[in-house]
DNA sequence: CTGAAAGCGCTTACAG
DNA sequence: CTGAAAGCGCTTACAG
């Protein structure tokens, strides 16, 4: 294949120049440029990334490592993402951990990503204090979302998950309902994580203002999945007394949770109000009440907030624009949306 | 950070030594290899990915080309492909084009990917005559998936769209429809491209074994996501005279039609029947019949298609055990679920 | 089984 | 604004 030497040697310069002028630094006449420009086409010259890697020791990649991409959260993350970094002629290398705790570690524990990337970016990724410091050695800059991936020095991008419960908790609480339940995420669930602590947190802060105790048979653990949903709503009806409201952790399990009561001839929401949290695509189809939380303006803030310092910027300071206190997460606004599956509980 | 030589110094033998014996070629004796090794842990030593590839000329790397990474196909194709290119040691770049012509290009169209990856995986790819010359140029080992993406000389793996569409029509005239509508993908999508054709071809020989014209009225073009599929069907409906059925060419436009159809007050099945492709997670929980089709079987076999002669293998030989035939495509089988959204039509 | 040396194809000070 | 030269950190014949 062609390289350097050939179009220097087709322009009539060297090959300093042409790197240059490829490049677009402005050290470079326009006249020089032009030639080696239409050189580099007339040859259908391409650069050789690898070579310009290690001369130059950028990458131009960005890690991206998320728990599935096939959840609507992260796919959608993943997509705005991948807008942003093609934008800026970053490549993307995508990790989907998919609870694979081997690849986890493959990942995050050795120096793999070293030299493989400028920068990395971790959607709800569980960490581990082992990780943690693996990544503090890597000196890569990077980049979080969710609540439960904190890495210290790195920016945070997140919604308030405690509050976000609470809003969804008091929404049925507001209807009237006293026996709401709540299903989230499994503690040995590697992809759950804190994210579920925290919304059971605010499930249960609803709950203590209303004056309620929370009864621990309307809690249930699951995955954050579909399936998921469906088990901890069986689960649910199967030791009696059911609620008259359930609050899921995510509109994957609110979903699921649809299904299983449907399945055991309650509807929803004359017997059981539903709500999630999300606005999944299809939540509007299933009528489903939720709280809507902005994915893909997550990904794109937290990609704006890596890309940043890339690009020439201080490596070191994180912040500008979009970090006013840079220690702090930047936290992003949610919504209550009211839909079919939640209503005021028959009375008895 | 620590180097080859950093390691060679420390386990007293030359870089090249160091270089095979972490790369476990058999030309190392097992003691030398074990100092090596020790070495390499005690130093924290990691391979610098642009310099053995610019040395060895491979990348380690794969592109996966999808149109849409929050569709449910694409997500579940690339999170089977990513599956297996982890456990190959290869990493995956992800190239989202989301209709992006601009994207699109830079990605088929220039040299970009030349030094870049060692194989292409293109997943439901529009390809013009330039791209394929752009492709072929290239010289890269490929597969496609999806009836729509041929590169000659590539392997493809995917579903008989004709045959999938008969079935579906096949179903809805087999309870008694004769009014079926179809709702399919808009020729100026550019995601779309050749599969909605197939659909609809199935569509209208199933038609035309019954002995039916199809109407023109009942034949719709959106795009294939949800509410594509509400447009598409809110359309139908303003043309007068609805149809009995539709057969939505996937169950992202389907639901959106069992959306739109709900909120004009028309009941599924009872009033109009609704038949999609796919069999997407969420088909179940909605009820909706569809045709199931084997996602992460196809991009679990496209990516051993691409590993296979990456491993060693003769690059110029495609096939092995997994193409019989190398010209011929790998067509996986589809199947018929029948759930609550398809019924016979009331009786006039 | 092991090593010395060339070379992969760029970018980057440095000098002019 | 441009060029000569060193160097990035590996792998690969080649020789022994």
């Amino acid at each position: 294949m062609t390289n350097i030497d050939d179009v220097a040697r087709l322009a009539g310069v060297s090959t300093a120049t042409v790197s240059r002028a490829l490049r677009g630094l402005p050290t470079v006449s326009a006249a020089t440029r032009r030639r080696v420009l239409a050189a580099a086409e007339q040859l259908e010259y391409a650069v050789s990334p690898s070579a310009s890697r290690l001369a130059g020791g950028r990458t131009g990649t960005v890690a991206v490592v998320v728990p599935r991409i096939t959840r609507w959260f992260f796919g959608t993350v993943v997509e705005a993402v991948e807008d942003l970094l093609q934008q800026a002629g970053y490549d993307l290398l995508l990790y989907n951990l998919g609870g694979r705790e081997q690849v986890r570690q493959r990942v995050l524990r050795t120096a793999n990503l070293h030299k493989r990337v400028d920068a990395i970016m971790l959607v709800a990724t569980p960490l581990r204090p082992a990780d943690l410091t693996a990544l503090t050695k890597l000196k890569l800059p990077g980049v979080t979302i969710s609540s439960g991936t904190v890495v210290p020095g790195w920016p945070c991008v997140r919604i308030d998950d405690v509050g976000v419960a609470r809003t969804a908790t008091r929404h049925l609480l507001d209807l009237g309902h006293r026996r709401i339940a709540h299903i989230s995420g499994d503690p040995d669930d590697e992809l759950a994580y804190t994210t579920h602590l925290d919304r059971r947190r605010g499930y249960r802060e609803a709950l203590a203002d209303a004056g309620i105790d929370p009864d621990p048979c309307l809690d249930v653990e699951s995955q954050f999945t579909i399936s998921g949903g469906t088990r901890a709503t069986e689960e649910l009806l199967r030791r009696g007394d059911p609620p008259t409201a359930i609050f899921a952790a995510c509109d994957e399990m609110a979903m699921g949770a649809m299904t299983a009561l449907r399945d055991s001839g309650l509807r929803v929401p004359q017997d059981v109000s539903v709500i999630g949290v999300d606005d999944h695509d299809l939540a509007s189809v299933l009528g489903l009440s939720t709280i809507a939380q902005p994915a893909a303006e997550q990904g794109r803030l937290a990609a704006r907030i890596l890309l940043d310092p890339l690009h020439g910027g201080a490596r070191s300071s994180w912040g500008g624009p979009y970090l006013d206190t840079p220690g702090e997460p930047v936290i992003l606004p949610t919504r209550l949306i009211v839909r079919e599956s939640t209503a005021a509980p028959r009375a008895h």
